[in-house]
DNA sequence: TCAGGGTTAGGCTAATTGTCCTAATTAGGT
DNA sequence: ACCTAATTAGGACAATTAGCCTAACCCTGA
């Protein structure tokens, strides 16, 4: 197999695990057997499960900073603001079966005591700083982080229920009454 | 001990080790440990872990059950469902370090697949169908279960973004910002 | 062709897991 | 005081865990 390829595809396989099992419980025989490779090989690419978590973070920054600086090509802010909250919509197959892959792992380590806590935490700085510069691009100037903390909040309101009932339409009502508060945030801060 | 004292006891450390570490993290010896027992006694009280889960879950929902009728003494709808979103600010210690003890529950036991799921989603149950039943009175009529379900995906948000950043002023307004939804809700429904 | 380094397989370890059994101890009712 | 049933202690069980080591492989460049 080329050159750093199996590293690439362990990352692959536990973020996916992570996400679908948790991390405590995804054991290196787990991620193995998805890569098919045996254990032993496994402690070439990574010494440690900590390792491991940290390059899957890495990945899973990096994957979102895309996602978003993607946004920023060809949008306004509200359209970028209303293109996060749809990731409700966009993901809701998954979000449903296994809720947010950011909140759900930052949840896991706050209460393992995790020492890679504060880099999970990171991962909701890099939605909160983007919210918060799409809010202040509109004008909302202070309250600007305020409100990417309430968008944020909602998007893991929302991810947190949708897991416990599985239901598509709470969803869906949802996203609509987050982008009409958004709608009355922004017509009130233009008729000032 | 006097008898059941000392299965009350192992239900109460399980409580709470299932809240602060997560069940699948928390072992037989961390409870026979908290509870000052040996892990061979252990058996005697319950034969399984799954039996201590179903025993938490029962207690949990028997204190939720008993803190919601307590509240039904003298109050208005409107002043309940305002206690309810308090839990935010009075339990703020353990919301910012443990997150919501039925989110996460939940949450664990759908990525563990775990049978006890819908006895944890069921928790959810108890709020939903009470904050239902305020909503209701208030003449919300067929509105009242997606009310419902709003504060309940906003209660849900606050506990985890205020454990992801341990912020209390964060919870403090947003809990705000929660009642001036409700009371405009209210009041509008009241000018029709 | 062949040497060398990147890569892999297989197996070992010590610790921990949930589960289970049995013998000893304790407490309550008579 | 004594008997019985409830309770407890201590240890054994196989399975699984993260971590580690070494021998063998295989691809690539010289």
């Amino acid at each position: 197999m080329a050159r750093r390829q199996t590293r690439e595809h362990i990352i692959a396989e536990a973020d996916r695990l992570f996400y679908e099992s948790g991390f405590e419980t995804t054991s290196f025989a787990d991620i193995a057997a998805a890569v098919a490779i045996t254990r032993g090989n496994f402690y070439y690419h990574f010494k440690t499960k900590d390792e491991i978590l940290s390059a899957v973070i890495k990945k899973r920054m990096a994957d979102r900073l895309k996602m978003l600086e993607a946004w920023e090509a060809d949008r306004t802010p509200s359209e970028r603001i209303r293109a996060f909250i749809e990731i409700l919509i966009t993901n809701q197959t998954k979000i449903r079966a296994f809720g947010c892959p950011i909140g759900t792992l930052a949840t896991e380590l706050t209460k393992l005591n995790h020492a890679a806590r504060g880099e999970a935490v990171a991962l909701f700085d890099v939605f909160r700083d983007w919210l918060g510069r799409q809010f202040f691009d509109l004008g909302f100037k202070a309250r600007s982080d305020d409100l990417a903390m309430h968008v944020l909040m909602r998007s893991q309101g929302v991810a947190s229920l949708a897991t416990a009932y599985n239901d598509l339409k709470f969803i869906q009502r949802e996203v609509e009454d987050l982008c009409r508060w958004l709608d009355a945030e922004v017509q009130s801060l233009n008729e000032k």
